[in-house]
DNA sequence: TCTGGGGTCCTAGGACCC
DNA sequence: TCTGGGGTCCTAGGACCC
């Protein structure tokens, strides 16, 4: 089975206003969650149905949504109400089985096959947990049911909201071979533009083609495709969640900037965020990769393998220093992000010939006091002089 | 007041090695 | 009697997902 949450920001925001008194429920009304204009987040997360009928997708710019839907009210997202929320759906979950992946904030899936003994027929469980959910949570889930993955998410997102779909090997002919192409998990914009120039615009069309007409375009993944069109996957249901493989964090900055020193505020503010959060991970990073996004929305990175997997801010600052002035060449910058990647739990370190052993250690102390003064009293309490005057950037998450 | 942020996976080319 | 082949590692970028 595959649990989705029916539009997750947008309902979950309408449960937290009606339990602080809000006048109605925004679900039923035109509504968006979207991000800050003024400091150019302005993009959509999440709509309401009747936003969605109004033309209004996830994405667009907030400013476009107005325009199609001039009714349109727009909330904040809360995104540590939204943790709290998904925690209780997965923890709700649990109570039946433990064969359960997390997905994402929003969605899972769970290996009824294992447990179908104890509880029956599957689509009167699944009615059984999506009443729970509804009655308990107060927002609505689609459940699709198959026999395995990639059908199970298919089939969760034929029609919504408050729904139950299945999607049996039997069924997949009748129910998803008549979808468009980009209506497949993992086909994208790039992908159906590329088959829809030879000749495929659906999925059936994709299934009852052969690899060799694939294989110029698609190269390796040719078999992969035509299986996903057929319904075919074996992947598992894994409960025991793996490890991140990667820490990252990213900023728009209020306006373009072209001063490095203030580039250099940016990254050390992004350094401490994502060293932080490697450091409670209990985790050492190979890899430091920065990315840059122009005035003209141009992405770029450059990254670098240390020969030391470190935790530190300072090392991590140090490097990221090194790549933005590798790749920077003074044009405005409008979002600098840092990618940690590669994890080791140990760092093994080499000290290098012009560095002490008692030099470092200090740097380690140091930075597990501070780590242990941000615990005790809150991110705020204490930083590096450099970052007073800049502006505090990202670091909206909280895991604790 | 125009365009977020956090992820995973894949590919292709160059360096380098045997 | 011009210039292999196989392999790994590193880097940059792209596609896709929520």
């Amino acid at each position: 089975m595959h649990i989705d949450v029916n539009n997750a920001f947008l309902s979950w925001s309408a449960v937290d206003l009606l339990n602080q008194g809000f006048g109605y429920d925004i679900r039923d009304s035109y509504a968006v969650i979207g991000g800050d204009e003024k400091t150019r987040r302005g993009v959509v997360l999440a709509k309401s149905p009747l936003a969605k009928k109004m033309g209004v997708q996830t994405g667009e710019t907030l400013y476009s949504a107005r325009k199609k839907c001039p009714a349109l009210r727009t909330f904040p997202p809360n995104y540590l109400w939204y943790q709290k929320m998904s925690k209780n759906l997965f923890q709700l979950l649990s109570k039946y089985t433990c064969d359960i992946e997390v997905f994402s904030i929003d969605e899972c899936f769970l290996d009824y096959g294992k447990v179908q003994s104890l509880y029956g027929d599957s689509y009167l469980f699944a009615q059984k947990i999506k009443d729970e959910i509804e009655n308990t949570l107060g927002f609505t889930v689609n459940i699709g049911i198959a026999n395995n993955k990639l059908c199970a998410k298919m089939a969760s997102d034929f029609s919504k909201p408050n729904q139950i779909h299945t999607l049996y090997e039997t069924e997949v002919r009748e129910k998803m071979h008549p979808l468009p192409i980009g209506d497949l998990f993992g086909v994208g914009k790039k992908s159906s533009e590329k088959l829809k120039k030879i000749g495929i615009k659906t999925i059936g069309d994709l299934a009852h083609t052969t690899p060799e007409h694939l294989y110029p375009y698609f190269k390796n993944q040719s078999i992969k495709l035509i299986e996903m069109a057929n319904g075919i996957d074996m992947s598992e249901v894994i409960s025991t969640k793996e490890e991140n493989k990667g820490i990252s964090n990213s900023t728009t900055l209020e306006k373009d900037v072209t001063s490095k020193v203030e580039l250099y505020q940016v990254l050390e503010s992004i350094s401490n965020n994502v060293a932080l959060e490697l450091r409670r991970q209990n985790k050492y990073t190979c890899v430091i990769c920065v990315q840059l996004k122009d005035q003209y929305f141009r992405s770029y990175s450059h990254q670098k393998k240390l020969k030391n997997a470190t935790n530190l801010t300072k090392e991590i600052f140090e490097t990221s220093k090194f790549l933005l002035d590798e790749m920077w060449e003074g044009e405005p910058i409008r979002l600098v992000g840092i990618r940690l990647d590669h994890f080791t739990s140990t760092s093994l370190h080499q000290v290098s010939l012009f560095e002490t052993v008692e030099k470092r250690d200090q740097d380690v102390t140091l930075e597990r006091t501070l780590d242990s003064l941000k615990e005790k009293y809150g991110h705020r309490v204490i930083d590096t002089a450099s970052l007073l005057d800049g502006k505090k950037v990202g670091f909206k998450k909280s895991r604790h």
